[in-house]
DNA sequence: CATGAATGAGTATTCATTCAT
DNA sequence: AATGAATGAATACTCATTCAT
């Protein structure tokens, strides 16, 4: 009813995620090298003075970005089943979403790099990746204790050893499935 | 007369070099994002201009670094011994440099990003990694002929395990050496 | 329903004067040069586009903040007495108040610094002063007649040396008492 | 030889100055809150963003124009000659000046009320004041001294009332003359 | 009356690059 | 080679004002 009552402006607060969708895509596309708000806004369709209407800062707006990037990566979660299936299908999944939606992973490498030099996005991303660490920890000490895991894998380096070689290979997606799948096969026992 | 005055400004050629260590060093330290030609010239203890005397653009610099700094990641290959022990010996090294020297792997993850929008740089990036690349499958290969590798493992796919988790083992330095330590464990044989 | 929920939103006709009051406390803090209908509106409570439902314009709003501001200085006036008694206690209570309320003389100052640009607060402004200067004028006249005025003082420059120290007084709160308390013994015959 | 080689850039040094002069006659006409940095540099026929060769801030500036500008009101110190006579010229060249320079008067008052909020300016500005008012302690002590001054005038409660009268004065500049006239007579015995 | 969203002209500042010396 | 002055396009951010609700 009222949006898209001229076809110019959708509306009021779905114009906010408009904007944190755009920063995001420059983001994948650009770089935080790149990432300019005149982009963005255009991007958005709208004037790039508006922008401060919604996000007071540039880095309010990265911030809203990295919480808006972090978010979806966590959706990659797995459900339910055995504990060495569960596992498998964790790494199947990441592996296919890096091969399908590669910007997704390089934007959080970029975030990664950034949060080195930026305490503010540093305390997000280090909470929403514990978060994955954790899963991956109870994960893997479930199949420990199912005997599905090889020898010498405890829980805590296991965990280690998938968040390394993942977001090492998101930096090249095409071959990121088989890489994971390799990291699958030596990992759980046959 | 003026130059060596006062034993800051170094010389002719090796001002070059001084010149490529300071944008390294602000690359290590502020990141693309952050690189500006003044604070180079100003770490280098020259006038920002006197830089496009020696690089006709920042884009010229910027490869300079990417040689340099890829030739020093290439200066961490090991020497010879056994197929086994040699690869031991590669991943181990890795794992400390990543830990005494973290801001070289950090380096080198920024120019992987940056090479994904940025041809030049990819060019030349591409070529040292395959370097990198080629002498891990021959390791890998004599390896396997040796016996001394887990089934399942191709010279192929098991190289691109290696490269991709030292990449992502970069990005938290601290915890490189003992994924790197497991990854060893998981591709050779007990 | 909404106005007066929680005691806050004053109401309709009263809501105008706490702005013209929030941009003079404003005006009196950060000058014209700091005086932003944003921090008006917040210093009052209410939405910052809510303001031009009351005032068209920002100089409308300047134009009130005049109106009040040389109206407060008015009510100073002194009421009667003898001539001589009369011009001492203005001075006296000129004095006293700039000291005690210096916000308002320094707000008089930045009024006429920029009265000299706006063509439209010079009127106002002049109006408000001509008062003064007729009524400073008449006091003069009456104490020249009776013969309390020490020679060589008209009322005409009487008045304008009156005018010029007490703006300049202004200018230094602490010292203004002082200043006024001289200029009356300069003035009017022991 | 390298001043006006094609008429457009004057040369080097002297363009820090012209800087200054504009801005101070920028500050003259529009006051503070008028001054644009785009609008000095149009004034000194530059492109603006060449300002920030010669001044990194506004506030850097801003605090040369501070000096400029108190500077050229203490070349007004009149030389010397016998006390009261040396007071008398002193009120009369300010007078004088008063009406033939008044933008230097309206700059001066200007920056008094932005000193109240601009603790750097505050520091210049008082310390140039002092200065002004320490010769007018001395000159009023030597005309007491002389036996020319009124009596029940101090030299500290003279200076102030000086200061004050003139300053006052300066803002309606063809008045000032005659202000400063009469307090010259009401101070100085006949 | 009140609000929140939107606008667009404007504001200081940045930065790679050029040029004369 | 080196420098300092100059440039101009770009950059985040500001602010009075407008408009639909």
């Amino acid at each position: 009813m009222s949006a898209a009552r001229r076809g110019r402006p959708p509306a009021g607060p779905e114009r906010r995620d408009a904007l944190v969708s755009a920063a995001y895509e420059r983001l994948a596309e650009a770089g935080f090298e790149g990432l300019r708000l005149r982009d963005v806004a255009a991007a958005a369709g709208i004037d790039h003075s508006t922008i401060h209407h919604h996000f007071a800062t540039k880095q309010d707006l990265v911030v809203a970005v990295v919480d808006h990037t972090t978010r979806q990566f966590w959706s990659t979660t797995p459900p339910d089943g055995g504990p060495a299936d569960r596992l498998r299908r964790h790494l199947a999944t990441l592996g296919r979403k890096i091969a399908e939606q590669p910007e997704l992973h390089v934007v959080l490498r970029e975030l990664d790099l950034r949060a080195r030099r930026d305490p503010e996005l540093r305390t997000i991303i280090a909470a929403r990746e514990e978060g994955w660490r954790d899963s991956l920890r109870t994960l893997l000490a479930a199949a420990a204790e199912a005997g599905a895991l090889v020898t010498g894998v405890t829980p805590d380096t296991g965990a280690e050893l998938i968040i390394a070689t993942v977001k090492g290979a998101s930096l090249t997606p095409d071959r990121a499935l088989n890489v994971l799948e390799l990291l699958e096969r030596l990992l759980i026992r046959a």
